[in-house]
DNA sequence: GTCTATACCTCGATAGAC
DNA sequence: GTCTATCGAGGTATAGAC
């Protein structure tokens, strides 16, 4: 309460303006997205917004890297971990569809406004996640030669491993639909495939 | 020419508009998309795209509905055949994959926009796609009766199956960066696919 | 059917009182 | 710091001449 006179509350206000900016922006993307709406959802005024960040693109830039930094390094730490090959890819499955079930909406929000503006990247530290790609390749040669794991590459062992545990966050509607799992169904599809995901993985694997 | 008096060319300028208007809404979403865009990149006028279809909406609709029957027949065609589980699983793939590398934008197109407005599904036809899940979970549950293949709920096959195929062509900016396969490196990637998910696939599967 | 001009509106952003 | 009022750009849609 002694600071209070150096930070009167301020950061109340722009925690809830950042808050309701993630779930307007998560949802409508950038280009859906309304200034209004956002002041809505934090229960303050329109103006408030522009006071805190400068404008709709600064706001969204704000949330956009928040999004990426809940997204990429919990993947990276795993990939670039000592744990045995084995333990690694049963702990990402792990974490990964854990941390994202938390958020189900932030990857498809990634994904689409990577895809309308590609040039977000750049901005993005990429220096972290650089090291942890010739781990696992050294990691999975040395299982291959061993004879312990059947031979793929390290592009396609990761890529399979993300798709299969992200796509069915990103494409729920149309799953939900297909697969006849209409309501909290899916939601217990989404738990089991932790299993169910490390199991396939586990038996694609084998010499 | 006959008939040119009927249909004097409306076919020519209506095909124009139709096709900008996938390109535009494929890559910017309906919240991104500008009527003048559209206009421009038809090479007509704007006062057009309202003379043909009434609205952004209804022209929207068009795309939409276009780009669903592009997607989901061709899959159930192949799911609902009456191949044998293992050539029905590589047809899939290659059909699908094949398929999509000519619309690559398409996939993410349909995600985003039916979680923004999960009720484009709902004029959908359903009907055409609700008998192949029951032939294909019976054709597994036999296979797996008979110990050619591994226990796997039919969910969790097809699951995985368009996950490992539609992901890639839908993160592919970041995918590109993190497995540093830049420009046509990435393409070769994808072409590559449809054998290494074939034998990801076949590889999990077995007993 | 096609174009120009324009009406009408929504939205982001700011000015200015408190 | 917070609110109200409003400006101005840019968007969809239409009116009307040709």
């Amino acid at each position: 309460m002694v600071d209070s006179q150096t930070k009167p509350r301020t950061e109340a206000v722009e925690e809830r303006i950042f808050h309701a900016a993630e779930t307007v922006f998560h949802t409508k993307g950038f280009a859906g997205a309304r200034m209004q709406e956002i002041a809505d959802e934090a229960g303050i005024n329109k103006a408030m917004l522009h006071y805190y960040f400068r404008s709709k693109g600064k706001l969204f830039e704000a949330v956009f890297e928040a999004g990426i930094k809940k997204v990429l390094p919990p993947a990276v730490e795993q990939l670039a971990s000592d744990h045995p090959l084995g333990l690694k890819i049963r702990r990402f499955i792990e974490t990964y569809l854990e941390n994202m079930s938390r958020n189900p909406k932030l990857p498809g929000f990634i994904i689409a406004e990577l895809n309308r503006n590609p040039d977000h990247l750049r901005n993005i530290a990429m220096a972290e996640i650089a090291p942890a790609l010739p781990k696992i390749r050294s990691q999975l040669a040395e299982a291959v030669a061993e004879g312990r794991v059947r031979a793929i590459s390290a592009e396609d062992l990761i890529c399979n491993l993300i798709s299969m545990c992200l796509f069915p966050l990103l494409a729920r509607p149309v799953f939900q639909s297909i697969l006849q799992l209409e309501g909290g169904k899916y939601d217990e599809f989404l738990a089991r495939r932790t299993e169910t995901v490390t199991d396939f993985v586990f038996n694609a694997l084998r010499p």
